[in-house]
DNA sequence: CCGGTTTGGATTGTCAGACAATCTGACAAG
DNA sequence: CTTGTCAGATTGTCTGACAATCCAAACCGG
């Protein structure tokens, strides 16, 4: 390509700072956005059925559009589409609170497991996303934001198995746990006596003690599961 | 339409028996089927772009449905998106097959490691599948049969977990191994020379020998890697 | 009065055509 | 050698429309 001569081009160094990658965009992803924040703020009970004329006209796009954000939202789980009849919010049911968090465990318990294994940033990664979500706590921020954080620390646990996929993955699954979440506001106020278990579970691993890490993410997934079905069937 | 009051037209034929999981569904469906058929067996090459006139053309459908068929292949990471640039069949990188490999052995090795503790359907699936890929390497099949029911025998190690979720993930993962494949002619020979292996691995299981079974995963997982990622650099 | 049938409205699936925004590449200008 | 401009091609989005299908309520015979 550069038949440099004399001075070459090479990364002249950090000319440009912060620089993020631009804004989200398309009018079909500003769609999904705005579908996914009503989800998830409860605008939206389960089971409610996503009508494509009555979201065009509210959303003020065209009905292929909503169409293809629809089609988002089913591809990662938090509606779903029968032939001829529609799109749903999907109705988060005992099952599959119950797979998503065994799937859940599987990838965690895969990133602690290599905790030792794990390149330096991914470990700091983890530390940072718990003293976001402490801070947080401490802040009483809002009951989407701490849940936002508190899932965030532990995708970035699957962050230490250093697979972007398995993280694509982890993500995917925590979406749907927050869409059960969002439909139980009765854990609203249980949100942020976990944030101790959390420091606890990084203390263990900044101990080197990776097996009773690995017991203690077993069974704070395990009630954590239980307390969403429970509630689940309360409501 | 036709009010027929007596003889109905409904071609009567062969009562039911079989009964085939109904029709060929809708018609984004088979689109995104054909195109997945042309991607594996290699009709298109790595990096195609995908145009949405041509393809609508070609089809016979029209171009919104190619791009909702298109939105498909993407999700599923056969293919890449970029704004205003269009749709490109992916070119599996080394990375990503690494990638793909790390999840594959966490999600498949999470499988075995549940051998003693999985529903014996679970365990005859395992077994079931193996059969028939012996059986097809027996009958030498055709090269894309003979990958789709290996990889088959790889996802039915993650069905060990009994996880829906687990398993759908390894499914789309094996999708971009065998586009991987498909793009590298010059493994077609080596398909078969796997099928001992494989046996080797059941064996281990039903001995009860799960640790010798993982280590057996794990260093078959990693030939494997490293082959298609030799293959992948000569290509 | 009740069960099954039919009809109408609502909604989705798919299509056709059009326009603006953007990317690519080449070319001209400094 | 860099920068600005332009034409062609392609995508992103909109409008409008039609057939197929599903849902529910009205209808009718027993």
């Amino acid at each position: 390509m550069t038949s440099g001569t004399d001075a070459d081009l090479r990364d002249p160094g950090p000319v440009v700072l912060g620089l993020e990658p631009l804004a989200p965009a398309s009018t079909v992803d500003r769609a999904a956005d705005e579908l996914r924040r009503a989800i998830f703020d409860g605008d939206i009970e389960g089971g409610t059925p996503l009508r494509e004329l009555a979201l065009a006209e509210a959303l003020g796009v065209s009905r292929p559009t909503v169409r293809e954000a629809l089609g988002v939202l089913v591809a990662e789980g938090l509606a779903t589409r029968e032939p001829h009849r529609g799109v749903h919010v999907a109705t988060p049911e005992a099952d599959s609170v119950r797979d998503v968090c065994a799937a859940r465990w599987v990838l965690e318990g895969a990133g602690v497991a290599r905790w030792r294994e794990a390149g330096e940033p991914q470990r700091e990664h983890v530390r940072h996303s718990l003293q976001a979500y402490t801070d947080a706590v401490a802040a009483e921020a809002s009951y989407e934001t701490l849940n936002a954080l508190h899932l965030a620390f532990h995708v970035s646990l699957v962050g230490l198995t250093g697979s972007p996929r398995l993280v694509a993955m982890a993500t995917s699954l925590v979406h749907e746990l927050r869409l059960a979440l969002a439909q139980v506001e009765r854990l609203k106020r249980n949100a942020h006596d976990q944030a101790d278990s959390h420091t606890a579970l990084v203390r263990l691993l900044d101990d080197d003690d990776v097996d009773g890490a690995l017991a203690f993410l077993e069974a704070h997934l395990a009630s954590a599961e239980e307390e969403i079905v429970a509630a689940l069937g309360l409501g």
